[in-house]
DNA sequence: TTGCTCGGTTGCGCTGACCGCAACCCATTT
DNA sequence: AAATGGGTTGCGGTCAGCGCAACCGAGCAA
């Protein structure tokens, strides 16, 4: 629709562009790296300024080369920058707490926060067993994680119905479609402190979540395990319990007063 | 004097400068953020610049803001950038380092991983002689393996003892029920920056291992060293103070500030 | 109320930094 | 030697971002 950004964000968006490309897919085979050309073909970009922006970029230390392949990947000042951002404070206090999660239940777990619409893994720790995919750093629509029951549930679901009628962005019709199972889900979130729920992107997959608090009440994340050996009914709920607790255990250590469930600030923020 | 830097970097330049200010100096109270006076005024630069930089930068998810108190901070982008990448970023890094350990000692070296309860070896660089065992690619119960030490060094001397009591898979007694013995590895690790142990899989052959963390200060990874040759008391301290340092400039290379160790983030979890 | 300060945003010309094209460089391959 | 493919450099035109200044709105004091 709005074809002309109503803000600047010009040669920026750029950077980032190829930034973005550098990150590669995660599991793929972009070990190496990625070369000038490859880079240009795949934004559509004269190669001359791809080159050029590498530069500067490798002068700021956002990326590095092989100087022998010259080849560029992700420098080290955007791992020190990294490092400084809210996240990953978050993910530090959340490493043992998840980390105990998922050698109790041997199963893969992951932390996830809530961007806009979008839930963003912020760190998965895989099970002893083979994982089935590495989310860290991937961002999925909400409606569609199966953490997004947790992150959601202290919206009121006047907001959550509105946000499954939106339209998802790519060709990923699931099982979102089903409103009322949707709704039930948070429903359990509210009543029991975690959710079950047949994880969308993967197949034969579970996923149990419960919702993490910082020291004000407000959902800051949630932990989510994703079952794939034996999900029978009994196990899931087992795993649920332990979720919420390591999920109030965290809650706890980021400074929600171990009493209260502190809810009612759930303020309306805007929608936009 | 100022020869005039031979390329360009321009507009970059400056959003990089004020990303940097928004990293603060980590040890700061910094956790706020900053407003948008206060970093044109750090940069000597516009206030009406800074201000449409931040919403450019904003926009692309590189700083966020509290909506409240209009401050800026690190942004959540940065950190899936990051997040996305560290992985292949590991395996490319660690090589040259690794070899060079290698040459060094003129032992195997590996590069060990935790996934779940097992220690998973990502790879192996053999020494000059022919190697004893090839790893690459096995897993084993992260208490049997010599690496182990130094993953799990960040972990509560609790959580140890529980993983230690846990049953073993197959019929693999060996020396790991010294649960003392174990302990006291763990805390050299924690005091010297790595660990010797008899290797439990192999007889007549030392484990030296130490721990390598990412950009956060997170464990991600162990270096380690099968000492076959001569293993006498002073040689192997030897090799384990090179593995530490190895394992020190891997750690820097992935991100990690080199001051810190990082390790700020364990310690106040204990008696939980 | 009025007036002041302080932090942040917006309007607007001006200029130099990016853009695209094309040529060039240099290994590697045929 | 020609061709290919990945990467860099030169160059002119134009538009994005710069600086100034005005504006806004919240706090605060008298």
């Amino acid at each position: 629709m709005s074809e002309k950004s109503p803000v600047s964000s010009a040669g920026l968006r750029r950077d980032m562009d190829i930034l973005e490309v550098l990150a590669g897919h995660g599991d793929d085979r972009d070990v190496d790296g990625f070369g000038v050309n490859w880079i240009a073909q795949r934004l559509g970009r004269e190669k001359s300024q791809v080159s050029r922006a590498l530069r500067a970029l490798e002068a700021e230390g956002m990326v590095e080369r092989d100087p022998m392949t010259k080849r560029y990947r992700l420098g080290w000042r955007l791992f020190a920058l990294a490092a400084r951002t809210q996240q990953s404070r978050l993910v530090q206090l959340a490493v043992p707490f998840l980390r105990r999660l998922a050698t109790v239940c041997d199963e893969d777990t992951h932390l996830c926060v809530q961007r806009g619409d979008m839930a963003l893994t912020l760190m998965t720790l895989p099970s002893s067993r083979a994982f089935h995919r590495i989310w860290e750093g991937i961002s999925i629509p909400v409606i569609m994680a199966a953490a997004g029951r947790s992150l959601l549930s202290d919206w009121d679901d006047a907001q959550i119905r509105e946000s499954l009628r939106a339209p998802l962005p790519v060709g990923l019709g699931s099982s979102v479609n089903d409103e009322k199972q949707w709704l039930a889900d948070v429903a359990h979130v509210r009543s029991f402190g975690y959710a079950v729920t047949a994880f969308e992107m993967d197949d034969g997959v579970f996923g149990v979540s419960a919702p993490v608090r910082d020291h004000r009440g407000v959902i800051a994340a949630a932990v989510s395990v994703s079952v794939t050996r034996a999900p029978g009914e009994s196990r899931l709920h087992e795993i649920g319990g332990i979720a919420a607790e390591t999920a109030r255990q965290l809650s706890i250590a980021l400074g929600l007063p171990p009493g209260g469930r502190g809810v009612l600030s759930a303020m309306p923020s805007r929608a936009r």
